[in-house]
Formats: C-alpha cells, structure tokens, sequence
DNA sequence: TCGGTATTAGATACCAGCCT
DNA sequence: AGGCTGGTATCTAATACCGA
C-alpha cells in the first residue's frame, strides 16, 4: 500500500492493467467510480416453458419533427417479445422491425444533426405496411418512451395501432418517485450502467426494454408495471356547477382547477375509485342537491393518442 | 365610513422536461 | 420548434384591517 491516506484506484488489484474488463471490473467495485458499459442489444431472452406471457412491442420512431400534424415518420423501429406475467422478464427471441421511409419532402438539417438520419438513406423508401399490420395485430400492448409524441405519428400512418392498448413508459412511471433524477431515456439507461448512441429508433427501443426489465423500487419491472395498466381505465371527472363554497374542500382533496372549462377536476384510477368520489362529491361538495358530474373514460386504448376519451355524465 | 395598506386566494403566465 | 404535463412564480382583485 502507498503511504496515500486513502486508496486510489491504482492500487486495486488489476492483473493486467491493459485489459479493459479487469480495469472495468477494479472500478465498478471502487466505491469512486461507476463503470458504464456499451449496451448490448439482446435478441433472446432465453427459453420460453409454457408460462403465462403477454406481448409486448416497444416501439421507437425518428420523424421529421416535432408536430405530428405536420411533419412524417422517417425511421420505425420495434421489438415485439413475450413478457413473462409472474416476473415481468422478457422472455424468448425478440423480432425486430426497422424500416426507413422517404417523407417526401427534404430532411432538416437539425434532423439528421440528432438522428443521423439524411435525405439519401431514405430514398425511395417505404416501410412494408402489410408487415406492420401482421406484427402489431399480435401485440397485447405497445410501448413508447413519451407515447404521447410516438402515438400521434404512427396512428396517422398506421391505422392498425389505433386499436391497441398503449402504454407511456415516462408518464406512466414516475421515475422521480423512484428516485431518477431525470426521465430521459438516455439517463435511465446510463444509471443502469449502459451507455449507447442514442436517436437511432432501434438502439433506442433496445435501450428502453432494457430499462423496463430492470426491477423499480417496489421490485416489479418496469414491463409489468405497463402492463398492469392494460385493461385499466382511468377516468377524469369533472366536477360541474359545484358550489364556490366548496373550493377548499376540492382543492384539499386533489382536485385541480381547469380555467378554460372552469371547472375542478380530478384523475381516477379505477370504477372502484370512482364510485367512492361520486359518494363524497354528493356528501362534501353538492349536498342533497342532486348533481351532474361529466365523465372522460380513459383506456389504454385512448391514452397518449390525439383522441379524447368517452364522455359521460353521471348523477351523484 | 373612508382612505390607505397588508394579506390572500384564484387565475394566469411562465418554465422545465420529455419526444424528433 | 409543437404538444402535453406538472410545478412554480407572478399578477390581480377581493378581503381584512387600522387609524382618523
């Protein structure tokens, strides 16, 4: 040991200090140091023995720009696997899906600055519908990193996503909760110790199934937690014409004002949920007086996508 | 009861992240 | 840059208060 009060790095025990998976190792166990490794994209997730599964498609898509009314799909990327229901692991082979397509029209620069991706490699080009319709029909979800912004894009071009249940894996984790300090794909990817080149759709979607199978904090992944959600619908009620007096009591309760609608409203996870609000709407808010409340139903099949849920009133 | 001022709820405006 | 969401900062109008 050198006479240094604390230990550095070089005097962790290295056999050969040029070979980069013995360096890696001496680092990742030296408590100043954290090692990131080349992400490697997995195509099997090893045997499939008869258990219960669902499948999962992560999907990924490069675009011209930002506004899905606007501007079009230049790169569409999927990995469709099973998701073994009681672990929430990946399991069995992974198909892959990577097509690029000519938007017609030129690249912007600052496009193909973040992507990689100019007017050339997609000449002429168009992603095979028919295969997208065949893959996607299996699916018993779709997963997108900000569905919102992949949803509107693929919806108006592939009108087979339309029906299928999505789910967001940055709205739909609450990776502040679990104590990331930024929801960035990129980020959650390297705090579990991989680094790749990102806004590639492929690379991308590699990267997000990776990070959806580690565990979270409650011990689930990140897939069964998205998955939980299939079949879920959540509602946004509306709270009509209550009382000004009541204010306090709604905001108290987590009720949010909306000023275009003017009107207090809240998010509900399930009918159960709602049930118990509308009994505490009438008892709290409205008093014997009866009321009508306006309901959006919210499936997975609705969420993220520029569609609005169903409405509904209800008298409570 | 009036003028002036401090306090506040409510509404609006802004900003930070996500995706390309 | 567009759209969405969630959080915060700022503005405003109503209210409360006080002294004269």
């Amino acid at each position: 040991m050198k006479k240094t009060d604390q230990m550095s790095f070089f005097d962790a025990p290295v056999d050969s200090p040029s070979d980069p998976e013995a360096m890696a190792q001496a680092l990742a166990q030296h408590p100043d140091f954290r090692v990131l490794r080349r992400l490697v994209p997995h195509s099997d997730y090893g045997p499939v023995n008869g258990q219960s599964t669902r499948r999962v498609i992560v999907l990924d898509t490069e675009t011209t720009g930002l506004d899905s009314k606007s501007e079009s799909i230049i790169e569409l990327a999927m990995l469709s696997v099973l998701v073994d229901t009681a672990t929430g692991l990946p399991v069995g082979p992974v198909t892959i899906f990577e097509s690029f397509e000519d938007p017609g029209k030129p690249i912007p620069p600052q496009i193909t600055e973040i992507t990689g991706i100019d007017d050339s490699m997609v000449k002429g080009l168009r992603i095979d519908d028919a295969a997208v319709d065949e893959l996607v029909a299996q699916a018993d979800l779709v997963v997108a990193h900000n569905a919102g912004f992949d949803r509107p894009f693929v919806e108006a071009r592939f009108p087979v996503f339309a029906a299928k249940a999505w789910g967001c894996s940055f709205m739909g984790i609450d990776w502040k909760k679990e104590g990331s300090g930024s929801a960035k794909l990129e980020f959650l990817a390297s705090e579990r110790g991989w680094f790749y080149d990102a806004h590639r759709a492929q690379v991308d979607c590699h990267a997000l199934l990776l990070v959806l199978a580690s565990p979270l904090a409650d011990g689930q992944t990140g897939l069964s937690r998205l998955l939980a959600g299939v079949g879920q619908t959540r509602y946004k009620l509306r709270a009509t014409g209550a009382p000004f007096e009541s204010k306090d009591k709604l905001k108290a309760r987590g009720y949010r004002w909306d000023g275009e609608g003017r009107v207090w409203w809240c998010s509900l996870a399930s009918d159960v949920l709602l049930d118990a609000e509308c009994e505490w709407l009438r008892d709290e808010v409205y008093g014997r007086r009866s009321a009508r409340v306006q309901l959006e139903a919210l499936d997975s099949r609705v969420q993220y996508s520029s569609r609005s849920g169903h409405l509904s009133e209800r008298t409570v």
